[in-house]
DNA sequence: CAGATGTAGTTGTTTAAACAAATTGTTTCC
DNA sequence: GGAAACAATTTGTTTAAACAACTACATCTG
């Protein structure tokens, strides 16, 4: 359906409108998407995104500074969502030995093994995009990125 | 930036996981900008949502039903939201009298007044989605509306 | 027209987001 | 080498999101 059925507009005020509002609308639609996904398995979509990165790192630890600065959506607040991270026992903390006020995280075995149980269903969250080519999704991308660069550097 | 320098991630499982997380990496760069926008005008980006669906019915009233149906990003808690507007002044709210399960929401000249004051700066949050052409915008928007397409209908 | 079913909103409660201020540790620079 | 500036994270507190349970009303069906 179109933007402008989905949300009842007629009309935008231009095309920069338009695009912005179907931005923020295809992002909510697939928010939910990802959100359903992620509570079959008993985690965020945030923790989730944490654990691949600290998987990305692993063998080694990151910071929290380090992982906010790739997360997908930047948390304000980090130390709680670790918190989370280390009550369900998916990560370990510490204070990092050549700089303390820095901390090390790191995930642990039993976050690799949550991360695996997830992989193979991976690509039932993706058939939610499936609707586009693949070459649709690379111009996509290549459009987003385009965007963003009006004022991030 | 890319997306790939923007989160450090040199490489995709395939074109939809990136234009998966694309997607959500550009929406959360874009909701801070849109948040920033809304706080110097002390209203929340969902409040100002509804004010302008309220205006766009005006000077008919809505139900929250029929509200929640076209927002963006759709609230579980609409109750509390136009609590909230309520206690700004920018609506009223009076039980159905057709229907008394219903309530009636409309916008008073106290919110219309509000979205005037905020309209002429509309522009300045569009200028951060200018870096597209007219072109790739409505490219862009297509795309959008035939992602969710997928599982929409 | 009574009981069942469905609909529209609300309320209670748990949990997490947001933001500012504070804490702790490291550099820098006279 | 000590004060000032900065950096990395944490904590406190206010506020809102999430979800389920609930109330009140309407409609349908026999």
């Amino acid at each position: 359906m179109s933007i402008e059925k989905d949300i009842n507009q007629k009309e935008f005020k231009n095309a920069f409108q338009k695009v912005y509002i179907n931005l923020m609308y295809t992002n909510s639609w697939m928010q939910d998407l990802s959100k359903t996904w992620c509570k079959q398995f008993d985690i965020t979509q945030q923790q989730y995104n944490v654990l691949r990165i600290l998987r990305g790192a692993h063998p080694n630890c990151m910071n929290p500074g380090s992982i906010k600065q790739v997360m997908i959506d930047k948390s304000p607040d980090l130390t709680r969502l670790i918190d989370r991270l280390i009550d369900k026992e998916y990560v370990q903390r510490e204070t990092c030995g050549s700089n303390r006020r820095k901390v090390d995280v790191i995930i642990t075995q039993k976050g690799l093994d949550k991360l695996s149980e997830l992989d193979p269903h991976e690509d039932g969250m993706l058939d939610n995009v499936r609707n586009l080519s693949e070459e649709e999704a690379n111009q996509l991308s290549s459009l987003l990125d385009k965007l963003r660069n009006s004022r991030d550097e």
